[in-house]
DNA sequence: AATGAATGAGACTTCATTCAT
DNA sequence: TATGAATGAAGTCTCATTCAT
């Protein structure tokens, strides 16, 4: 029975999240409400609570879904040993982010830049949402790393810096894209390309 | 009597405003009650209701205020007309926001970081976000043109694009900052220079 | 300088009572707020405190002008002491209030209605209505004691009761006619004199 | 579980109603606070809110139950099909709802008064109680027929009119009763026989 | 395990009234 | 006399959470 249980547990785990997405896209991540996501999920109150211990602990696990879809696309692209010219990678990146944006499960990075809204105060969703962050800029580093190996960066430039200089377009292509709407994979990635062609 | 009046008038908004800004910083956008705010300020509930309509107005005007700051500083970048070396202007903007951070009135990128969680939403906060980074974002796009007229930067590029981009710098070192902790002016705008700098 | 100022207190006072007719006729006799009684008067929250004591005051002062009006108009009708046929009496009465439902002052039923309302509960409006309905009530006897004394009503009837009865059709007149819309002066009238004329 | 659930529903429901009214005649229909009925009840804030969308819901429920408990009685004295007088039907009328005025649930002419206080400024009460009026009166209206068939009324009489009349004298009993307290079924009603004897 | 009725603290807001100017 | 900014108690309603069934 145990795995039975485990499996239902998970699957009920899933179905509460999903909902709770969904509340969070519709009315944002403080004003959707325990009644909103009881709702949605198709289950009772009680059973909400069964499987989480309140509304923070649902949030949470939103912050963590939301922000952690990142990173398995970076690791693919990082997989061959490569080392691709870092705007192609960031505009491959940012093309899969326009895909994924609108599945199913609603444009995640909508959730992401709440979850950044909600770590800044400090508080759990921080110490969910800090080391992904770390885990992102270290693929980004390896990129960098790789793309000095290759000659194309300064030898004396330092890794960690230009992950966190590329690490750091991210965030602002989010944000122009979802509050000003004019950005486009190919318009950043070209804007990137600009820069890195400078003399 | 007018004078006085509109001075007194600003005056009280201005002592609302701040006081909101410390319990939103203290609680976050919406995790602060109006009671925080009444007692912050030191006015009545029905003091506080003369200068705004609701929590939503005063919420408005802090998301306004704090997402706003960034560009008096940029314009006065630009005055002298030259075509300054952009890492050089990215690392001296982070540098001004690094030290206005924690003045007095608490760490504006906290407030902007809560702002854009607040405007993904759309809403009244959009309405007030969207325009400020759009403004903003001439301001780079000024600064791409004039770099572009220098010769710095390929005659082709299109300097919207690289506005996008050089715009798109600051949300990923304010949230990297504010969330990771270990991005200084310095790494950052060196990573960004050893990305100019590249074959 | 007493008559003066003993014109201009009851001027304002006016001014205030009239103003407060209108809110309540906008919005109910409680859902009047203070403010909108002050904004539609012109004057100052001050300087309406100065000539009412306060918001019940001003409630009792449209009260017993609402109730009032009755009376006079009756008093007109007896004043040739003639013994008229209650019908009639009370069709033109039924007319007058018609006619003066709408006029600059707003319709006086209405009022009077919510005054009845208000003077159920017993209070300061019970003590300003119920005189006045016991005034106009007097009329009414001396109406049907001038028709017995005519020989039109049956010798041992009691002018009292029919007094009683008298009175009573114009509730239910201005009931009917606020909420039901269907009744006229005639239509009522005739319904009466059907009634007078029963074998 | 579904009959349980029902009925629990609908005793809920005029446990709060009962409380409600209760309250209004302490206080009056607006004057009567959520605190008050919430804590009459002896239900939780919450636990009324399940079952009322708001105070408004529950003041129309009170109107129109007090409204509507007329109507039972006039069908009642209407079941046998005769032509009974109308002022013995009147009378009988005004026994009844003096008998009723103070059972344990509280004067409902109280209420009804209040009731077409809050329906002369339209809105929901206004259309809950309309319908109850024409109901009412459409009864009255039958009985004016009877008794027109019966041959004491005149031919041409119009039974509208003369339920008009006969409807329109319940207002003007309640409300002499409830303010002037000198009125009583007996002697209003031969105040009408007077006048239906009238030569 | 599941339900959903109930809880009650606390949220936002209004408004009659006062009082320093 | 007049003003109108300020007060703060009180109002209505919400909502995360619990617990008897």
């Amino acid at each position: 029975m145990p795995k039975v249980t485990e499996e239902h547990r998970a699957a009920r785990r899933e179905q509460i999240i999903s909902a709770a997405r969904k509340c969070v896209l519709r009315k944002g991540f403080h004003q959707a409400s325990m009644a909103d996501v009881i709702a949605e999920s198709g289950l009772s109150a009680g059973a909400v609570y069964r499987y989480f211990k309140g509304k923070e602990q649902i949030l949470e696990s939103i912050a963590d879904q939301s922000i952690g879809r990142v990173e398995d696309m970076l690791l693919e692209l990082l997989a061959d040993g490569a080392a691709p010219h870092p705007a192609d990678v960031i505009e491959t990146m940012l093309e899969w982010i326009v895909e994924h944006a609108d599945d199913e499960e609603g444009d995640f990075t909508v959730i992401a830049v709440q979850a950044w809204g909600e770590a800044v105060r400090g508080g759990k969703v921080l110490d969910i949402v800090m080391p992904k962050i770390r885990q992102i800029r270290e693929l980004w580093i390896e990129i960098a790393r790789r793309w000095q190996a290759a000659g194309h960066l300064p030898a004396d430039a330092d890794p960690q810096h230009v992950g966190q200089a590329l690490m750091g377009l991210f965030p602002g292509f989010i944000v122009q894209r979802l509050l000003v709407g004019d950005v486009t994979p190919r318009s950043y990635a070209n804007g990137l390309r600009a820069l890195l062609a400078a003399r």
